[in-house]
DNA sequence: ATAGAAACTTAGCCATGGCTAAGTTTCATT
DNA sequence: AATGAAACTTAGCCATGGCTAAGTTTCTAT
């Protein structure tokens, strides 16, 4: 493989990176407003681990960027691109999830890695992810 | 899930992120002594896709952590310890591409998605892609 | 042997994403 | 309604990993 063509993938993999965070808290902020009506800082900052201080810098980013709407001592809403963000982000995070569990993961292990993993996979590897998850669950269905 | 237990979770993806950088150098610079004798500063900077002054600031962490010994206007070489994580590295790498391929993902994709995704695949999660690997060339000597 | 090109280093800038410490607002309870 | 606790914000620190620009060393080709 050349230069050029190897660094075309790191690249990517820092493109990824680059979008983790913002992935990681739009789709726990939709969770938490479905869950408990409401995204507060400290329920971010109680889930993710991490202080409250850089929940808020963090949200103060988002909201740059236009995925989440905040006022100071107010809860934390979603802009529609945020929500569009965290209905794809959670909808490949439980692919990845049902697609580890399909191979023979144990729960916990999936709960695990799928959280690291679910930035990094393409398109077109989730669709085979898809294909197994499908084949696995009709292997058991005709058992 | 309840919160601590949330937070353990992304805590993990922040300590995988960590190691990341160090074991993508430790790699390249492991297939670049491989394959072209030594590895130079230019080289991995035309492989990562990155700066020379970048890797020049990392090749200095990655000095002061004990994994490759460098000297000035020479090229860079793997401590006992940085080529153990290469190999390493390496091999769990081999075994997340040889997975992607033997689900289906095109050879192309599988190089790109593998980049990202081997520094988030848990130990239990690798035996479970070698068995896949296994069951896969099984079936495909059968036919 | 030397000049010019290539490789390398250094300094300094930036954003992200961690943290602590200190101050402010809100809320709940009396 | 007041007060103390909890939630929130702000300021400022740090390391990482990007970058550019400028300077130094090494290498190569005449």
């Amino acid at each position: 493989m050349d230069a050029e063509h190897r660094a075309a993938l790191f690249e990517r993999v820092r493109e990824a990176h680059r979008t983790e965070t913002a992935e990681d808290y739009v789709e726990l902020i939709d969770d938490l407003i479905k869950s408990h009506g409401e995204a507060r800082p400290v329920d971010l900052s109680a889930y993710l681990g991490v202080t409250q201080a850089t929940v808020n810098k963090t949200v103060a980013r988002l909201q740059r960027e236009g995925l989440v709407t905040s006022r100071p001592y107010r809860s934390i809403f979603l802009t529609e691109e945020g929500r569009a963000l965290a209905d794809a982000s959670r909808k490949r995070h439980q692919i990845v999830y049902d697609f580890l569990l399909a191979i023979g993961v144990d729960p916990e292990t999936a709960k695990f890695d799928s959280e690291g993993l679910e930035h990094h996979v393409s398109r077109e590897t989730l669709d085979c992810f898809k294909r197994i998850i499908a084949e696995r669950k009709h292997k058991s269905a005709a058992e």
